[in-house]
RNA sequence: GCCGACGUAGCUCAAUCGGCAGAGCAGUCGCCUUGUAAGCGACAGGUUAUGGGUUCAAUUCCCAUCGUCGGCUCCA
């Protein structure tokens, strides 16, 4: 990767290209509504957006006739005009676009930009026009329309947003486009997006047999099939492994508990509409559990513990239940029902760095597993204004242990972007963003600190000195949860899984029905070597069975006929189509363990 | 939860203006006995998401509910 010298997209020509095309998108939208409220039309990843109030919904057509008109904006060599003016000016200029006067207003006081980004100092009020439109804007914009290709702008879709991001403030329409220095750009960008479509997890999770929904169950709560439920133990084995070495003990907790277990702990208040509603049973409420860690903490509690216990660190693929906004639902992104790759660790403060490092590096264990190159640590601290509200109110306590983290993160050498006013109720936290093979980015691993919670529990564990000493807690869920891990990892390898995670490794393919009993013969002795091998006995021909197990992206292929049974072999076929020919049986099988053995992200060791 | 779009066989999709609901794949059965990405034939499969309404007649138009999708909001 290219370092340090790359130019910001803020900086970037692309970026003023998409900053003028929202401008000339609001233009267009405007002609066709003169009534319309224009609200704020930035730049994003990969185009821009333009936020109205409408009096009526667009539809596809619309779309269709506010891209033309674009086109027609664009080939029309308008000038981007900047002005600084004064608050009232403005005001006068913008007198019939209210949600401009507020924006005004914010700007007057200063402390926010437009988009309602904290500033340093107060900035100047400024307006860019261009043809018959004007906006309000800090720009920077293009020269001229001409610099714009109409031909590289598209407009996307159209969805509601709340004004300012707020769900109690009026919902807007955001029409989204995309713009780029030329048709090829524009086309690579499509042809891009059809890829992922592609590679969708909830396509291929259908096509691939690993998953489904189904509405008597209901939404949000995936049913595992025996294909799924193969790669779901197989990334058990291999966390259980790891955290076998690296000293954690597993245990297991209840589904449900009583209310006051989680009054007690502070998730109640917090999250109570995000739980399953409580049942009463004999006059006491009960709750399905929507995380592990108070009942990791009664664990810790069970017993005195002393300062040579620590660290403890407990894990459980503890399933949990949360009951997450309809709307919110995503395939296996975002689910109701969910099996975490949970542990809390109780230790010192003099061993929390290694402990908090020791996580990070199982991070970078499982990337090198996973084959994951690119990846950001997302540091989410408190705010302020939050102590209280989102926030345990203890302000001490929460610089305290951010400086904790920031330390450990920068002795060592770990580099990661520190977001404000993201972090736990209980404590700062390191969220881990990956990018899958096609550059899409999945939030999979968190790392939270708890400095909160342990004491509401009366958690202790009695120190070197024999006084009593309140534990910090690491809670850590380095695989997130199988829903989100299963569905990052088909998309990032398009279903053509691992030899190891593959939930069938090789099929055995007969020629004619002759080689049947050799077939099965062939089958069993690989199931005793350890490999999941399938005989395709159905009534086709050897064709039809190559192209189905291609397309259930099966890793080997095992065609045999009379040389084979004969020989004892097998002819190896990969998933990569090469034909390897004859192999004797014992040969593949050593091939084939060595690969999954070493959790190889390729066909041959 | 909010805004919008969508919902036809297990899957992918047809059905003109409101006029007898259809195809491919998958499934079952039969024939073929096959050498590296689809052999052939037959059969079966549907309360058109659910519930109401308009109409002589509704997959088609209207309403409600449920679900999915694109976003917003949210994610302990």
């Amino acid at each position: 990767m290219a370092e340090a010298k790359q130019e910001r997209y803020e900086d970037s020509e692309l970026y003023r290209i998409r900053h003028s095309a929202a401008h000339v998108m609001a233009q267009a939208v405007i002609e066709a509504f003169p009534e319309a409220k224009y609200t704020i039309g930035p730049p994003v990843e990969n185009g821009f957006y333009y936020d109205f109030d409408l009096p009526r919904t667009l539809t596809p057509e619309d779309l269709k006739k506010i891209q033309k008109r674009m086109r027609k904006i664009l080939n029309g060599q308008h000038e981007f005009v900047k002005k600084v003016l004064s608050a009232d000016e403005a005001r006068q200029i913008f007198k019939d676009q209210p949600y401009k006067l507020e924006l005004i207003e914010g700007l007057e006081e200063g402390g926010f930009d437009e988009y309602g980004n904290p500033l340093d100092e107060k900035p100047d009020i400024s307006i860019y026009s261009h043809d018959s439109f004007v906006d309000l804007c800090r720009g920077p914009h293009v020269e001229s329309t001409s610099q714009i290709n109409p031909k590289a702008v598209k407009l996307m879709s159209v969805a509601g947003a709340y004004w300012r991001g707020d769900e109690n403030n009026k919902q807007l329409q955001r029409v989204y486009g995309t713009a780029w220095n030329s048709k090829e750009e524009l086309d690579a960008y499509l042809w891009q997006l059809e890829e992922a479509k592609k590679r969708d997890h909830r396509k291929l999770g259908k096509e691939l047999d690993i998953y489904t929904f189904d509405d008597e169950v209901g939404p949000g709560l995936p049913l595992w099939l025996p294909n799924g439920a193969t790669i779901i133990e197989e990334l058990e084995q291999l966390a259980k492994n790891i955290e076998r070495e690296a000293g954690y003990q597993q245990v297991r907790t209840p589904h449900l508990t009583k209310e006051d277990l989680f009054i007690r702990s502070g998730h109640l208040p917090y999250y109570a509409e995000s739980m399953y509603p409580p049942m009463e049973m004999e006059g006491v409420r009960y709750f399905i559990k929507p995380m592990n860690c108070p009942m990791h903490h009664k664990i810790f509690a069970a017993r005195q513990r002393s300062y040579r216990d620590l660290p403890i660190r407990l894990a459980e693929y503890g399933t949990c239940y949360r009951y997450e906004k309809s709307g919110e639902l995503f395939g296996l992104m975002r689910v109701r029902s969910m099996q975490m790759n949970d542990a809390h660790i109780y230790c010192s403060e003099e061993q929390f760095e290694e402990e908090f490092m020791a996580v990070i590096g199982l991070y970078m264990k499982y990337f090198e597993i996973f084959n994951i190159d690119k990846y950001v640590m997302r540091f989410s601290t408190h705010a302020k204004e939050g102590l209280g509200k989102k926030y345990i109110d203890n302000e001490r306590l929460w610089l305290k242990t951010e400086d904790m983290v920031r330390q450990a993160m920068e002795n060592g050498g770990v580099r990661y972007v520190e977001v404000a006013d993201e972090a736990a109720f209980y404590g700062p936290k390191i969220d881990v963003q990956v990018w899958s093979a096609i550059g899409k980015e999945f939030t999979l691993a968190t790392n939270q600190v708890d400095f909160a919670v342990p004491p509401k529990f009366d958690l202790k564990f009695i120190n070197a000195q024999g006084e009593e000493e309140i534990p910090l807690c690491i809670h850590r869920a380095p695989l997130s949860t199988h829903e989100r891990m299963i569905g990052f990892l088909i998309e990032h390898y398009a279903g053509a899984f691992p030899v190891w995670l593959a939930p069938i490794q090789a099929v055995i393919i007969p020629i004619t029905d002759d080689h049947l009993d050799y077939a099965f013969e062939v089958e069993k002795k690989l199931k005793k070597a350890g490999i999941r091998a399938e005989v395709n006995a159905r009534n086709e021909r050897m064709n039809a069975k190559i192209r189905n197990a291609q397309k259930q992206k099966i890793p080997y292929m095992l065609v045999v006929g009379d040389a084979e049974v004969e020989a004892g072999a097998v002819a190896l076929r990969m998933r990569d189509g090469e034909d390897r020919g004859a192999f004797p049986v014992d040969d593949f099988a050593t091939l084939a363990l060595k690969v999954i053995a070493e959790r190889s992200p390729a066909l041959e060791a």
